[in-house]
DNA sequence: AATGAAAGTAGTAATGATTACTACTTAAGG
DNA sequence: CCTTAAGTAGTAATCATTACTACTTTCATT
């Protein structure tokens, strides 16, 4: 992979986020340091970055991406009232796959399953 | 809900269905009874009758929608690897909810998580 | 340093599933 | 029968994402 100063501030875009941005969201960052930068461009190298397993690519109840750090340490947990996407620590998540595998043999993979509900702060009101 | 020819038709065609149709599936069926339907009156009455809960809408990890008989005792699980969505009685779903409720206090709405992996047959290859 | 091929980019067009719009048609209650 | 609200066919618009094209940059090799 050639470096290129787009893909450098796009990664980096993504390494200082902490809320799960689309590609729009971080094209709107990103213009601030290369103005003229292409919208397609941006899709390009945030696609090839997740491709190459530097950042992760997740996918939005509605069909859209996101984009975040690789911490495989955390699960996502979306959020039916607030919309958002929360951070999980997969160490949560430990029991589910065996339960699965046992009772009907199939092989969950939490790390692509997001997760739906009403989070903790939704639920207090 | 006023009686239409057209509603009927598509209804009873995703009662009578078994595979997750999408819409565009869903259309080239009731075409055959009704060959100059519009797509788009497909797409209407799905949602309608999806929204008054007579069939059930399911999103898939692309983003689009299929559509399915209205069970509440089934979840969904999307295979990886076969590209196919596989019903799974949701008793064995049950334990799930509270172990996450008691572990980080999220509620997991089971029928709107669509558990992703690897199902039985596409193990054993 | 000069060269050249492969990889990258900006700008724009295309895609594809879904929804919105519009003028016409039908169901159904009084 | 009328009336009118709901439904339809056909077509245009949306919107996120991808593809295309002509130009530019990186970087290994002379
Ligand atoms: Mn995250
Ligand atoms: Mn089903
Ligand atoms: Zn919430
Ligand atoms: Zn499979």
């Amino acid at each position: 992979m050639k470096y290129s100063k787009q893909r450098d501030v796009i990664l980096n875009t993504v390494l200082s986020s902490y809320n799960h941005p689309t590609a729009e969201e971080i094209y709107e960052i990103v213009r601030k340091e290369i103005p003229n930068i292409s919208l397609g461009t941006v899709y390009r190298n945030l696609n090839k970055l997740a491709e190459a397993g530097i950042i992760k690519k997740i996918q939005m109840s509605n069909g859209n991406f996101r984009f975040d750090r690789q911490e495989d340490t955390y699960n996502h947990f979306y959020c039916k009232q607030c919309d958002q996407i929360h951070d999980i620590p997969s160490s949560n998540f430990k029991d589910i796959n065996t339960i699965i595998k046992d009772k009907i043999g199939y092989e969950i993979d939490i790390f692509d399953t997001m997760f739906v509900g009403i989070c903790k702060n939704c639920q207090n009101k």
